[in-house]
DNA sequence: CCAAAAGTGTTGTGTCTACACCCATGG
DNA sequence: CCATGGGTGTAGACACAACACTTTTGG
């Protein structure tokens, strides 16, 4: 903004008080071979029965991510987790109460080490490909953070966060298979993560599998950050 | 946003009538081979020799992508331009004014087709990689929407919206070289975009040149809309 | 010994990179 | 005839896709 100067700046502002900004966060987990979103009942009357992604208005000294992760860790106890601003919802008519702008966040967290803060709210992790219909304009908030996380997963290793801190490749691949939506070789999948050499062997075997157990791995962070970043091709 | 009822609602968003939406145009254009943006000198106080990119607070009864669209439009007087959102940028002290919170957009305009309309404000084309100091937080706008830019130019074929509609191969790779600054090799390049068969020979060459002229091609979006999108790979 | 998933290599196909010379035009 | 950029092909390296059998464990 600018060709104004402070005072037209004031009085414009006030002119438009009937504006909130919110946040909505998205917040994927992942359990059962399947990609999960956290969400809640909605009690807003308009919209009985249908699920509501987690958000929150922001506060007038807040940052908006602060605003977001203050949502996240009112709900999940969780903090320092993987997020990321998507997109803003603006529609003159998205919020039944007035004009509320919408800042889209998702974020990663790993379902195991989480314990839910229900509050008596009702708060479940819903299978994304099931979810039909949402209160507001969640669906197509939800649609717009799978997409960028489809794009974010295979450019970058953000999918270790929504998994525990050892993992099998098994895994690793039904996760990327369940993001992604597609179905992957398995070998070829191996083979390319392991020629990355970025996942560290820990010697150590599943257990309390009925069949033969597979090699737990994490990931080096460490050794991934000190690679000079070469765009223009894909997979890290 | 859930968890309370509309008149709880209603109440709060009259706690927060200090904030502002505005939205800010990030328009990049192509001229001598250089990747250009608008900018128009800021008349805050603050920022007295600053430059600025176009924007303005977002009316209450206005979609966030019609504020934009009417920003570009008031200045270049063009319309029908393709424009993307970015980012949202909510610095509690980011505006001198207040707490105003911008929706970044950019867009792509062929600046040869473009007549600006001046009214008088300093508004010119920078050259991006010249620009240093801005106002109000500007510059990291321009620099996270010219980050956009290079990730969708390689995936998408929307350069071309920054190109007249006809253009010489050299044009294009030029392009190409000033959105991603780097240096490309011109037999695989034209190799590459021959190969998609997606570039109409016009059977018509440059003028007024003091070498070879090249030939003219222009994109056939229409051919690129019918095919189906593969993803997982890169180059359109 | 059976079920279930882990683990493992090779071959073909296509894509990216590197690289040097002749051509057409204007002046 | 000179300067300037236009236009062209090939060979090696690399990445990706397809594909089947043996191994280990628990029950």
């Amino acid at each position: 903004m600018q060709a104004k100067n402070i005072n037209a700046h004031l009085t414009e502002i006030s002119t438009y008080f009937k504006m909130a900004i919110s946040v909505d966060c998205v917040i994927f987990g992942f359990d059962n071979d399947e990609l999960k979103v956290l969400l809640i009942k909605s009690d807003l009357n308009e919209f009985t029965g249908k699920w509501s992604l987690l958000g929150d208005i922001v506060r007038p000294e807040e940052e908006l991510n602060e605003a977001a992760y203050r949502v996240l860790k009112a709900r999940t106890g969780l903090d320092h987790v993987y997020m990321e601003q998507v997109q803003t919802f603006g529609g003159v008519h998205r919020h039944p109460a007035g004009r509320v702008i919408t800042v889209a966040y998702y974020s990663l967290v790993n379902i195991e080490q989480n314990e839910l803060k229900k509050h008596g709210n009702e708060l479940h992790w819903h299978t994304v490909k099931d979810v039909t219909d949402m209160a507001f304009d969640h669906r197509e908030i939800l649609q717009s953070c799978h997409e960028r996380l489809k794009h974010k997963v295979i450019e970058q290793p953000v999918g270790f966060n929504l998994l525990p801190k050892k993992f099998s490749l098994r895994e690793l691949q039904n996760l990327y298979e369940a993001i992604l939506d597609v179905k992957l070789d398995r070998r070829n999948f191996r083979k390319k993560f392991l020629s990355m050499d970025l996942l560290v062997d820990l010697h150590e075997e599943e257990d309390d599998v009925p069949h033969r157990p597979a090699r737990l791995y994490k990931f080096n962070f460490e050794k991934y950050d000190q690679r000079k970043k070469r765009y223009l091709g894909i997979g890290f």
